[in-house]
DNA sequence: CAGTTTGTTCAAAAAAACTTGAACAAACAC
DNA sequence: GTGTTTGTTCAAGTTTTTTTGAACAAACTG
């Protein structure tokens, strides 16, 4: 901040606050978010995004929900793992921009790769050595048909 | 509990505990329960009906998996309401017994009706409010195309 | 180089979810 | 009816997850 900077915030970024059909959009997504266990903050986020056709900073993603920079950092990064939004650097700004990706499908399998694979690992590799158990099992547990 | 009941607790009830295996197939529905963000005991006790041909009541559910009462109750009905156990009453017997639906299909989809549906009715009927909105916008805000 | 801007990390605080156990209600047996 | 068994509910305690904000690192500007 520095003695140029403007004291309206009306005037700073464009950040007018959200319109009332921005805040709906944003609250459905939030609840879908919530049904799938993530937190409220992804799902704000992407309802915020996917309002919007500019794309927006992460400065912008927080003024706008009111949500705190980790939360930001960290929702968007998770949003961008599994391909719920996508950032670019606009050419000569060192700002990084978020846009929504609108295509569900991706936003799902992106969702289960992420989501899904890193717990069933573990429980895959317990499958294999389950396996063999099941093997020593056969002859003497009559349970296993 | 009265004066003819047994103590040694292996032959109360054929409550013998968990074999290795079971305890590994627990282990895996515990951690796939909580990838798709439903609490563990969701996951343990699907995967105990899941090892078991017989089926168990609820009393042998919290002796084998450790787990309260009040677990036991709500995790049973949760999983009866997405249908992925189903219960029944031997004939002249007063406990309910459960067993595990094995066909996985049934389970997700009985999972998403449960587990979106409530949420996403907010949302709906938000949706609804919202198109409202959207009609009253499109003269005035470019955005909207 | 020093001063900014931008984004990440992580420990602590806050919020949310899960589990427990005791009290309760319903159904049954005698 | 009384006494027992079976299952539900819910407030309180516990655990887990999420959010915050300050400290940090990296990249850029002049």
């Amino acid at each position: 901040m520095n003695a140029f900077s403007v004291t309206n915030p009306a005037l700073s970024e464009k950040t007018e606050g959200l319109d009332e059909w921005e805040s709906a959009v944003i609250d459905l997504f939030l609840n879908a978010s919530n049904s799938f266990g993530l937190p409220k903050s992804y799902g704000q986020i992407y309802g915020l995004l996917f309002c919007r056709d500019q794309a927006l900073s992460m400065d912008e993603v927080m003024d706008l929900l009111q949500i705190s920079k980790g939360s930001a950092s960290q929702g968007l990064r998770a949003l961008r793992q599994f391909r719920a939004v996508s950032s670019t650097f606009a050419l000569g700004d060192r700002k990084e921009r978020f846009v929504a990706e609108i295509c569900l499908r991706k936003l799902v399998s992106g969702f289960l790769r992420e989501q899904a694979d890193p717990h069933l690992d573990k429980g895959l590799s317990r499958l294999q050595q389950l396996e063999g158990l099941l093997e020593g099992c056969v002859s003497k547990d009559s349970r296993i048909r």
